[in-house]
DNA sequence: CCACTTAGCTAACTACACTAGCTTTTGAGC
DNA sequence: GCTCAAAAGCTAGTGTAGTTAGCTAAGTGG
């Protein structure tokens, strides 16, 4: 029997395939092992069960998505920015729907690897908050909001949940628009007003 | 064998209470037959297989939804009637998990019961808009907006997204108060600027 | 009371995840 | 080059779940 030489990578690589073309609720190990030219047993030496692949393409995307937005965000600053960041996270929830399905996954409380690739993502929204004034502990409003603004876009985009004939492009930018103003004057005393800490 | 008298009803409910304890993802059938006492095969005769309880779980919680944010509306107006409904759609949301995530899935174009739900949840946002003088066409961006901020946010919470020790109650408060300020000087002219209908 | 409809059942099949235990390849060290 | 241990792949087998087919018993309209 010859040897197929896989590694966790390219199976990590070809489940995140299989969760692009059919769901991620479609991966199936039984897919994945077809797609290596292996044996469904023969993968449980590569990756821990079904969970431990989607943990690992979680990983994957968000390393794939900071660097992309990351990427999008070089060279400019404030409204520029969180425009091109915004474009670059749809476009690659767009692009990659199952990886970014996969992405969402938070990451398991000892898992450093995880909690790395997380906090990078975190960096490029906080440095472009901070193009805006926004910094420290005041900031975790604004990221909590924009992320929440453009990951609920995304998700109801991709659900199908937008069944209106009118441009969701445009719909997009304008929420992005909203997000810019709402950034620009952000009311930095209003966190004097939270609530107990959870 | 006594009759256990089931109904598509019944069925549902068991369903909604799998799924709001388990999660949607956990939602399987066999549950569902062992809470109601029955045979796996039985349920056939009152749901078209898991598929179709997925969709009756969704006409189930989007007709909660909307006559829960409908009812959290009454009586309010501007942005008293947008906290208020974005509060009721989070509550649920958090109250019912399971449910909350079966009402994402968009309607089959054919399944008239379905759009009728959908159509009456959109109309609550149609009306708190009406009272922030947004109406017609021009309001399909400003609802496309609303929808995915609160169901983005919701949904990052619920999948554990929001690791910081800060208050989330504090942020969902300047999500909206964002959200009203972004309303209260929505511009009516942007919507010339949109692409081709998608 | 009979016939028809319907709710529920068992049996059987498929697909998938996972485990156990085996064989073969590979490559490191002598 | 030979040896041997680690690792990669396999087959076999188990458990769970969804689905269909077809049977039987419980109601129900005439």
């Amino acid at each position: 029997m010859p040897r197929a030489g896989l590694t966790p990578q390219r199976v990590v690589e070809e489940a995140a395939a299989v969760a692009d073309a059919a769901g991620l609720d479609r991966l199936t190990l039984a897919a994945v092992a077809e797609r290596c030219g292996v044996a469904l047993p023969s993968l449980y030496k590569h990756v821990r069960g079904l969970d431990g692949l989607r943990r690992d393409l979680a990983v994957l995307a968000v390393r794939e998505l900071a660097a992309t937005v990351s990427q999008a965000a070089v060279g400019r600053a404030g409204s520029d920015a969180l425009h091109a960041i915004a474009d670059a996270y749809r476009a690659y929830a767009t692009a990659h729907p199952g990886r970014y399905a996969a992405s969402v996954r938070a990451p398991t409380p000892g898992d450093a690897e995880h909690l790395a690739a997380a906090a990078d993502a975190l960096a490029v929204f906080s440095a472009v908050l901070a193009g805006y004034g926004i910094t420290g502990p005041d900031a975790i409003d604004a990221i909590r909001g924009l992320r929440a603004a453009m990951h609920g876009f995304v998700a109801l985009e991709a659900a199908g949940g937008f069944g209106m004939p009118q441009s969701v492009d445009a719909s997009y930018a304008r929420l992005v628009d909203a997000l810019d103003t709402a950034l620009s004057t952000w009311p930095a005393g209003r966190s004097t007003l939270r609530g107990a800490a959870s």
